[in-house]
DNA sequence: ATTGGTGCAAATCCTTTGCAATAGC
DNA sequence: GCTATTGCAAAGGATTTGCACCAAT
């Protein structure tokens, strides 16, 4: 496993600087919380901590700051078909594993080439910015559990 | 672009027949619109297909029979943040472009090897079943109209 | 002082559920 | 005839929107 690097919360007020918005405590404990989870939170489940630090934040501001992170380039937002959206605030292009039973999500190292992905989408004229990859199957503890 | 091959109504009578399920006109009809249409459908879109050759299907069946078909391997469910799942009756292993501006998605053929990431998970321990490359990013028709 | 961000409430939209009726075997 | 599948209505849950207030610049 790689170590993970995630955003610091000096990166974010740079980016915030850089684009002329404004530094507030919920997008720095928004990011200060994704990084203290290390990844893979549900917008709820931010709320819920965000929440406990600075209370009456509200729900539509989690998912605003979630947003806005994500075009910063300081979080990456991933649809897994779980019902609800993950968030991940480690941005290094890896990809992840799916189990079809608990649902359980984590990361996956190697195995692919970001940059092959990028040029066969610029070859179609694509102009590539993210690249994900996702394995869905049943994870090892599901599959010793219940064989 | 490699020749697309689709799964026929008579694979899904074998599938159907193997575990003892019904053939209804509703499933018969989904696959059926699911090839018609050749990938990247979402659900309501099938309904409204499939309501004008069946009037009076519901749009319950047709997420039952979607997943059904999903779970039989006759056509993918691809998960990709636009709001609603797109259903593909393209089951080979393949990548997808997605554009952030017009939400376009194609097909992306080449660029990555799936059996790399099969290994790669079950290096950890994980079952794979199926791989899934989204590339996000700027088709080249959005880039050319709006620079 | 300005105005971008936030909180609140409500709406929207996709998808699933419960149950009675129907159609495939 | 038996029972899986369907249709209907309604619920559930994630995410977004509109607008008034607040706080960062």
């Amino acid at each position: 496993m790689t170590q993970a690097e995630y955003p610091t919360t000096d990166d974010l007020v740079t980016a915030l600087r850089a684009r002329g918005q404004r530094v507030t405590s919920q997008r720095l404990a928004v990011l200060r919380e994704l990084r203290r989870r290390g990844g893979h939170v549900t917008a709820h489940a931010v709320y819920e901590s965000v929440r406990a630090e600075l209370p009456g934040t509200s729900s539509p501001t989690i998912y605003a700051v979630l947003e806005l992170l994500s075009e910063l380039g300081l979080a990456r937002k991933l649809d897994l078909g779980l019902g609800s959206a993950l968030y991940d605030a480690r941005v290094e292009p890896h990809g992840h594993t799916v189990c079809r039973r608990c649902g359980a999500v984590a990361d996956l190292d190697g195995g692919f080439d970001p940059d092959g992905a990028v040029a066969a989408a610029r070859a179609g004229g694509f102009a590539a910015e993210r690249v994900e990859l996702v394995v869905a199957g049943v994870c090892a503890s599901c599959a010793a559990r219940r064989q």
